[in-house]
RNA sequence: UGGUCCAUGGUGUAACUGGCAACACGUCUGAUUUUGGUUCAGAAGAGUCCAGGUUCGAGCCCUGGUGGACCAACCA
């Protein structure tokens, strides 16, 4: 629950405002607006969240509406699937809706339009209608057909939906302003002749509305009282409020659209077209792939629906464009599922370890945790024998001392087990470790509270007893780019940085035999590994399990560290360069707060920077007030620097001079004694 | 040569009518731990793009810059 002391994002803040302003709370409603022309992604998931978050806020009704008006990119296929996927997430719509259910009313207003002289028939080609548009920077000029006679255009637009005209020919179009600063006021198209069939109204219309026309008279039929859209959006408002003038009755609700910026998240794509790009080229395996940003994907990898409403909260809405880290979405997964997912365990790269003091042909059940987040979640059986697989990273003959794991010598705990010492290796020709011979301290049973139990031992391994194991494949997704932004790059395609290794398939990985019984929608965690969960692929006899995430793992970050070296180099080309003059500006500003070293480099790159600006852009910054200090250490400098290079000194300039010889500030001081 | 929007630690967001810049992720310590996980305790990191103004007081208001995004599909 949501206490009135928790922050409002910038649309509550309206919407508080609108009922502070006496809006009745009873009228308010919204909408979740998809085309389906493609599954919904994670920036999907943040508009829905907000929508239905604010349902649920407010007790308000969210409708889902369908953007169907055209049938060209529209698919029975896509509805479906944006379906499943809200449902999944966890929300409840109102009503379904489509636009398509309004094309008649929609016809109708558009008729009303051209009776009231407000839209017309033009019958240019595209390049014509778009070289009369003009640029943003020079107005338009109109169509010839712009004064058509109201009768004629109400003949024409008649017969465009009798069908009478081929695809192309004819257009209505509004008539508002070709002067206008905003390009979407310059006649916009109200309607264009599509002859393809609709995935719900079939072949029974042959023109269909345009966006600008559909989507406010939408929200007005169905009464939503905020329509929030993305930011790109925003230059549409003027046309959504002109539109909905024409039709207005002022006894109902009108809507108003409200535009946040879309998120992104680092390393993926989240445009509906580049994730076509990567279905429709195979650079992923369709767009349920677990390595896509898609709901679909993200489900199929093991993502939870809480995880995911949980990230949209905590990454918040604004109006800022903004790259989201995706560790943030994997602390949200690791979070849910830490709680909820059942320990077990399952070697991915085996090596066989042979307790040589172990019987023969004997075999024990001993008892795992289901999960030690949850007191009650129980155990489940686990059996044990004298042969074992364990990862293959966990031993090492001579570890060294930060090294926690198997080496021969020392003592380790097989997890729920007991504590074993390695004492041997047997190795192939090539050097390859083939067996690992230890023994057991039979008095080490976990849990039996003997005192050999008790003892503390450096590391505890994951294990699975080999006659017992259950064969299964296993897959471990890696970031889909190598760059943070992959499609933020002027000069380069975002397939560019496509990761070649981003799929990892091990064949044959050694599970405990609990997870034989796996099923789809249980969530397990690897102990040590990470979290996995089955794949739809799965047959009876063949398991398939996909990685959803790692755990945090401070072992292999500080081994990465130390055997790679300093980032190869980043891909992230340098930011476009803020003007040398303001950067000095920034710099400076904080020169105060500096010292030592520090000081030292600040000051250094100052007088780099300055050698990039000329007198004439310094000089105004003389006149910088007197409190700000800092600026006026680096305007000195800068000074310095102009001078030595030969710049004529002139009053201006010794009266600054002079002015900073006076200051309190010592730093300053000693800079302008530089220029005395 | 236009219009609109945006600018707060590395990242994402807060900061109500101007009043000690907060939270989360990430990073780094330490403790606990039969998961190098979890948990717990703590630390570092921004003075709010720049300048000027109003004010006792500015992240917030005003003016002027700078930088970025969006806008010219018979797409949505």
């Amino acid at each position: 629950m949501k206490d009135s002391t928790e922050s409002l994002n910038f649309i509550e803040h309206i919407i508080e405002e609108d009922l502070a302003n006496g809006f009745p709370k009873e009228k308010l409603r919204f909408r979740f607006p998809p085309e389906p022309n493609g599954y919904l992604h994670i920036g999907h998931a943040a508009s829905i969240c907000l929508n239905f978050g604010l349902g649920e806020k407010y007790q308000a009704p969210v409708n889902l509406r369908f953007d169907d008006t055209n049938p060209a990119k529209e698919e029975q296929e896509y509805v479906d699937a944006i379906k499943r996927d809200i449902a999944w997430l966890g929300f409840t719509w109102a009503e379904e809706r489509y636009s398509s259910d309004y094309f008649q009313q929609l016809y109708d207003w558009a008729v009303q339009l051209i009776r009231e002289g407000k839209a017309y028939v033009d019958e240019q080609t595209s390049e014509e209608i778009a070289a009369q548009k003009g640029t943003p920077t020079s107005v338009g000029t109109p169509s010839p057909f712009r004064n058509r006679p109201i009768e004629e255009s109400l003949d024409l637009f008649e017969r465009m939906k009798n069908g009478e005209f081929p695809a192309g020919s004819y257009l209505l179009r509004a008539k508002i302003d070709m002067a206008s600063p905003n390009m979407h006021m310059r006649d916009p198209i109200l309607y264009r002749i599509i002859n393809k069939a609709h995935h719900r109204t079939g072949s029974k219309w042959c023109i269909y509305p345009m966006y600008d026309w559909a989507h406010g008279q939408s929200d007005y039929v169905e009464q939503v009282s905020h329509s929030l859209c993305t930011l790109e959006f925003k230059a549409h408002r003027e046309l959504y409020d002109w539109y909905l003038d024409q039709i207005y009755d002022s006894s109902l609700l009108r809507p108003k659209q409200r535009e946040f910026a879309r998120r992104n998240l680092s390393f993926t794509v989240m445009s509906k077209r580049k994730l076509l790009e990567l279905v429709q080229k195979k650079i992923v395996n369709g767009w349920d792939d677990p390595r896509m940003p898609t709901i679909s994907g993200l489900r199929r990898r093991g993502y939870t629906p809480s995880a995911i409403r949980n990230f949209s909260e905590i990454a918040g809405i604004s109006k800022r464009d903004n790259v989201t880290e995706v560790s943030l979405l994997e602390y949200c997964i690791r979070e849910d599922l830490n709680q909820t997912a059942t320990r077990v365990m399952g070697v991915l790269n085996p090596v066989k370890l042979v307790i040589t003091n172990y019987p023969i042909d004997q075999t024990e059940t001993l008892y795992l945790e289901n999960n030690p987040e949850d007191p009650n979640s129980g155990t489940h059986e686990v059996p044990f024998s004298r042969e074992l697989y364990i990862e293959r990273e966990d031993f090492k003959e001579d570890g060294g001392k930060k090294f926690f794991r198997l080496s021969i010598g020392n003592e380790v705990r097989l997890k729920s087990a007991y504590i074993i010492k390695a004492e041997s290796v047997l190795k192939d020709e090539q050097g390859e470790i083939i067996e690992i011979q230890a023994t057991y301290d039979p008095d080490s049973k976990s849990g039996s509270g003997s005192e050999a139990s008790q003892r503390k031992v450096k590391g505890t391994l994951h294990w699975v007893s080999i006659s017992h194991a259950v064969k299964a494949e296993v897959r471990e997704y890696d970031r889909l780019f190598l760059d943070e932004s992959p499609d933020s790059h002027e000069d380069k395609n975002f397939l560019d940085f496509i990761n070649p290794d981003s799929l990892k398939i091990i064949k044959e990985a050694y599970l405990e035999p609990y997870l034989s019984h796996a099923t789809m929608d249980e969530k397990f965690q690897f102990q040590r590994l990470g979290y996995f969960t089955l794949d739809p692929d799965s047959q009876p006899g063949h398991l398939v399990f996909n990685k959803t995430v790692g755990l945090k793992d401070t072992w292999a970050k500080q081994n990465t560290e130390t055997t790679v070296q300093p980032k190869p180099q980043s891909t992230v080309p340098q930011q476009p360069k803020r003007k040398a003059l303001n950067e000095i500006q920034q710099i400076s500003k904080k020169l105060t707060n500096l010292s030592g070293e520090k000081l030292e480099n600040a000051i250094q790159s100052i007088q780099e920077l300055a050698k990039e600006v000329s007198y004439d852009e310094l000089e105004p910054l003389f006149n910088t007030a007197a409190k700000k200090v800092g600026t006026r250490i680096g305007v000195t400098l800068a000074l310095g620097v102009m001078l030595k290079k030969g710049q004529q000194r002139n009053e201006t300039m010794e009266a600054f001079i002079q002015s900073g010889l006076n200051d309190e500030n010592e730093i300053l001081r000693s800079a302008a004694e530089e220029l005395t």
